[in-house]
DNA sequence: GAACAGGACTTCG
DNA sequence: CGAAGTCCTGTTC
């Protein structure tokens, strides 16, 4: 059945315009929502004339400049050192300046899609989220595995995100080291400003374990405790996997649900602000390669491995080869799937509107958007279809037949028009 | 006979 | 309990 399916998927893109008749739409996410705004009155330290509409163009001063190997008497802008004081407190500022503005950029992305500013707490929900945003952000191609957790990523190397996403994986890579960069900046800098008492508006009106963020006068500030910074210093230096070990971490990252979990994220910037998935809960419709226990277990490189093939997807599907991983079994070994009959619950309408977010040369072949602001697709390969439902869920037997009978479940519900 | 529709029931998380 | 899977029968082309 080729078919034409004109869904009620309101958020397939943000900028589409699509009816809301399916629980899919961005209010649930609640994309771009701030929990809480505060404003603080701006009163700075030390400012000089020159910066002060800079000052005042950020309002309070979250930073402070204790770094400063230079300093200025009282706080004035009259110098010993003349000239030099002040280029070094306009370095200083434009440091500043610039730190800000990626944290500020930082934490808009952060309320945007509802991450945790501190990567380490990302769960793999959340580095898919900032995967796409990054992607989108950048005109890259999104990978086919996205749904990392935090934690992995910021223990993946260049040489890692390259080979996660051949097109694209070194801007990520950049990237993610600018988010921890700042992140680490920040703390840093809240540090210094605690052991100097050099005590800025916002340093005083903010608890120390916030993060604050300055929008045109305002200060967004989340009433969510952060880490001990000393707790998050010593997880990042934790960070620093050997890269031979990235494996063996790996894997202990997947299987232990501990880690990276939600638990953590209470910790983050914007603390709760944790998007609910179209599904209800916190997994994502491919959890099924991630949301894993023990024995579901699958390592990094066999994510890599499985996109650098990509799935061995194409092609024609009485062919379909799913080259797996770093070794191959034997014949009369049961053979690992990458789609390990999981855990989570994986929808149906998920996985479409997925291959259709994310077209490709395989998925590309099977289902396309007819109209993307109609939120009208067309099945072109049913049966492709049915197969990689098949491999997603793990259920050999499926087929066209059984996955349109969930279709029409769909029409039925009247979330979904033929 | 293939494709599709839909009822009824089971399985799974 | 809801979503999906399975099996079945009926209809249409």
């Amino acid at each position: 059945m080729n078919e034409i399916g004109s869904c009620a998927w309101p958020s397939m893109s943000p900028d589409a315009q699509v009816k809301t008749e399916y629980p899919l739409d961005d209010e649930m996410f609640q994309v771009g929502k701030v929990q809480e705004i505060v404003t603080f009155n701006i009163t700075t330290d030390v400012k000089t004339e020159a910066n002060e509409d800079i000052y005042n163009g950020f309002g309070a001063n979250s930073f402070d400049s204790t770094n400063s190997s230079l300093t200025c008497e009282n706080g004035s802008n009259q110098c010993q050192n003349g000239n030099a004081c002040v280029d070094a407190q306009q370095m200083d500022i434009y440091r500043d300046l610039i730190l800000r503005h990626l944290i500020q950029d930082i934490s808009t992305t952060c309320a945007k899609l509802g991450l945790p500013t501190d990567a380490q707490n990302w769960t793999q929900e959340h580095g898919s989220r900032w995967i796409s945003e990054m992607c989108q952000q950048f005109s890259l191609t999104s990978p086919r595995q996205t749904y990392i957790s935090g934690r992995v990523l910021l223990s993946m190397s260049q040489k890692d995100f390259v080979a996660l996403a051949p097109e694209g994986g070194d801007t990520l890579y950049a990237q993610l080291q600018l988010w921890k960069t700042a992140f680490e900046s920040y703390h840093q800098q809240q540090n210094g400003s605690q052991n100097s008492g050099g005590i800025t508006a916002a340093d005083n009106s903010t608890p120390k374990n916030h993060w604050a963020m300055n929008t045109g006068g305002q200060t967004m500030v989340v009433d969510q405790p952060m880490k001990d910074t000393s707790t998050l210093r010593t997880e990042f230096v934790q960070q620093q996997y050997n890269t031979s070990d990235i494996h063996q971490q790996q894997r202990h990252y997947f299987s232990n649900g501990g880690i990276g979990n939600e638990a953590h994220d209470s910790h983050g910037f914007f603390g709760n602000g944790i998007l609910p998935s179209p599904s209800g809960s916190d997994r994502s419709s491919n959890a099924s390669m991630h949301d894993l226990g023990d024995e579901d277990c699958i390592d990094l490189q066999s994510m890599l491995q499985m996109q650098q093939d990509g799935m061995r997807f194409c092609g024609p599907m009485t062919n379909m080869n799913i080259t797996s991983v770093s070794q191959t079994p034997s014949a009369d070994e049961p053979r690992p799937s990458p789609f390990p009959r999981h855990s989570g619950t994986v929808h149906l309408w998920h996985f479409i509107r997925e291959l259709l977010d994310h077209p490709n040369k395989q998925y590309g072949s099977c289902v396309r958007w007819v109209d993307r602001d109609e939120g009208t697709f067309k099945i072109e390969s049913s049966h492709h279809l049915a197969r990689f439902w098949g491999q997603r869920k793990n259920r050999a037997q499926m087929n066209y037949d059984k996955l349109s009978r969930s279709l029409r479940q769909y029409y039925k519900k009247g979330g979904y028009l033929k």
